[in-house]
DNA sequence: GAGTTTGAAACT
DNA sequence: CAGTTTCAAACTC
């Protein structure tokens, strides 16, 4: 344990001592054990975690020498390898600009509160804080002069504001505050700094922005000014369990800025179909202003159903590399609407208030085959980029959000009611896992339909070279080998047709293997089986997802409408789906009459090849 | 204003 | 990695 003595003797205290209990020669967190501070010297005791690749050298100390401008070289007095510094340099003073500028009652900085108020309604002004252990130094902080001298204003403003001794985070002392025994202020800026050093030192992002800037979406600049999106996010996402990120515990919500896919959270209600609650809440506490940042969150829904049924839903669009390689965008409403369909319908199912576990989760996910432990972002991602087209498709006559006002719209007058309520109110009776079968089932048939209109060219194409060819392809098709139908329909997604072909009863006859035959002999003759199969099929999953969830957006739409859905309803998707694409109700006349029609699915399976059957 | 709740970060 | 502890702000009464 050494002391060094202060290099300008007019700074207080004479010396600064840290002590590492135990160390290693490289980079690892450390915490801050103590904090000793006499008349003329401070000790800062800190605590560094072992590795295990680095037995650990005990007592190793390590000193800092501070200078009245900031802090000298780290000493490390016997590590043979470098300590990693911490990309960000602090360069704290209490003369910093960040500091002299928001203390300021001029400041141009818009300052995080500076729109809080307390819940009596008065303005709470600059923050203080009330730490009465921390010594107004401990833990991390996430905004500091640093980050101010490297983000813009317009960044900065969206809210770094810290659960943790809020002038130590914004780089400024304390000054007026209630808290104790504190430590951020002039006679302590040596520890001050040595607290800083150490806790970039243990995390080097520690005082980069919690809140990242990233581009809105198109619709988040329409609207009035004072709406006007929050962009951002937060990088490290919140874990909200209880609070629905509906209150100030949220950071996000505390940040204004929309839960994201970083977030962890339980019942998440701060994402964008839930704007007209979020103002509600917001405008209860008048705490906070309302963004539109539309990047929905995929906080966890908290029903095991829910988990079904968005693997299921991933599912059901799996198999859409095609689109990804076509779409490659990112539209960041798709991830709100997917968000809101699973959260209504969660919460119709009666569940919503049922925290799935972690241990649950753990479970479930185990249960599943390797080839479907698909993790929540990577299943939204893929919905998201799938229903993403819907707004470039041509034929698409819905607004962007649709079912947004709509339900915006029902909870005007009521909007202190939990939204849970009042979305129940229309989807209380929808069946989450019938929905998602609708879903499935309509892929398939999307994927059905692609085939057919690929089979009609083909067919048409050949018909006008040789009208004798295709005939012949058609029967060599048969005489393949079941694998490679198999793989066909596989490919496809097409669960039952593969199944019919396993069992021998082909449904499509022919069909599926020979657009294969003879996109593989038009295009790429010398590549192999697999790749000619992906790269002609590439389109018709395109299709087939953008006209699938297409016409789920418009049967969500009806539903949302009608209050006198039942329950098997749900399983009328399907139908929805092909009156839409058909304008007949033949199919439904077809159905009805067969044999199975007390099976909707089945019938919608029989109903496809018939409608599909070989002419 | 006191007590409780909440969730981030630290810690084990 | 999961559970626990610490902490300070948010919230409730």
């Amino acid at each position: 344990m050494k002391q060094l003595e202060i290099e300008n003797g007019d700074f207080l205290p004479k010396s600064v001592e840290l002590v590492t209990l135990t160390s290693t020669p490289c980079y690892q967190p450390k915490r801050i054990k103590s904090v000793e501070k006499t008349s003329d010297s401070v000790k800062i005791t800190v605590t560094e975690r072992s590795s295990s690749h680095f037995p650990p050298k005990k007592n190793l100390a390590r000193q800092l020498v501070f200078t009245e401008f900031g802090l000298s070289p780290i000493i490390s007095t016997s590590s043979p390898l470098p300590v990693e510094k911490p990309s960000s340099e602090m360069h704290l003073s209490p003369r910093s600009p960040f500091s002299s500028i928001s203390k300021s009652s001029e400041s141009p900085i818009p300052v995080p509160w500076a729109n809080i108020k307390a819940n009596n309604g008065t303005p709470k002004g600059p923050k203080q804080c009330g730490c009465k252990q921390s010594k107004c130094l401990k833990l991390v902080v996430h905004f500091n002069a640093f980050s101010f001298q490297r983000f813009n204003l317009s960044e900065i403003s969206h809210a770094q504001i810290d659960r943790y001794c809020d002038c130590f985070a914004s780089g400024e002392y304390c000054n007026g505050c209630t808290c104790a025994d504190c430590c951020n202020n002039v006679e302590n800026e040596d520890l001050r700094k040595a607290a800083t050093e150490i806790i970039l030192e243990r995390n080097p992002r520690a005082f980069k922005p919690k809140i990242s800037s990233s581009p809105c979406s198109p619709q988040d600049i329409e609207g009035d000014k004072i709406d006007s999106p929050q962009v951002g996010r937060h990088e490290r996402g919140c874990h909200c369990k209880k609070s629905e990120c509906l209150k100030r515990y949220c950071e996000c919500f505390q940040a204004n800025v929309f839960c994201s896919q970083n977030c962890k959270c339980v019942d998440c209600k701060n994402f964008e179909a839930c704007k007209e609650l979020i103002t509600a809440s917001c405008k209860e506490d008048s705490t906070s202003i309302i963004c539109k940042n539309s990047e929905g969150c995929y906080g966890r829904i908290a029903s095991s159903q829910m988990d079904n049924a968005s693997r299921k839903l991933y599912k059901s669009f799996k198999g859409s590399e095609g689109l990804m390689a076509i779409t490659g965008g990112d539209c960041i409403d798709t991830k709100i609407y997917i968000q809101r369909v699973i959260t209504t319908t969660s919460d119709a199912t009666g569940l919503s208030g049922q925290r799935l576990s972690q241990e649950s989760r753990k479970r479930k996910l185990q249960e599943l085959p390797s080839n479907e432990k698909i993790s929540p972002s990577q299943s939204f991602s893929d919905l998201q980029k799938v229903i993403s087209q819907r707004s470039s498709c041509p034929s698409s006559t819905l607004s962007v959000d649709p079912t947004c006002h709509i339900i915006n719209s029902a909870m005007v007058g009521s909007l202190r009611d939990p939204y849970r309520l009042t979305v129940a109110n229309v989807y209380h009776l929808l069946d989450t896992s019938k929905v998602c079968s609708g879903l499935a089932v309509l892929a398939e048939a999307a994927a059905l339909a692609q085939a057919a209109n690929l089979f009609a060219e083909v067919k048409d194409g050949e018909e006008n070279k040789n009208g004798d060819i295709l005939g012949a392809k058609e029967d060599d098709y048969q005489e393949r080998p079941a694998q490679v139908q198999k793989k066909a329909a596989d490919d496809l997604n097409l669960g039952f047709a593969a199944k019919d072909v396993q069992e021998g009863r082909a449904s499509l006859p022919g069909m599926v293997g020979l657009i294969c035959n003879e996109k593989n002999k038009q295009l790429m003759e010398p590549t192999s089986g697999d790749q000619i199969l992906n790269r002609n099929l590439k389109n018709a999953y395109a299709e087939q997802e953008r006209s699938v969830l297409s016409s789920f957006l418009d049967f969500l739409e009806k539903l949302i409408i009608s209050k006198n859905m039942k329950v098997d309803d749900a399983l009328l998707f399907p139908f929805h789906y092909l009156l839409r694409v058909y304008g007949t109700n033949q199919c439904v006349h077809d159905l009805s009459n067969h044999p199975k029609a007390h099976d909707k699915e089945k019938c919608w399976h029989v109903y496809l090849c018939w409608h599909y059957r070989p002419q």
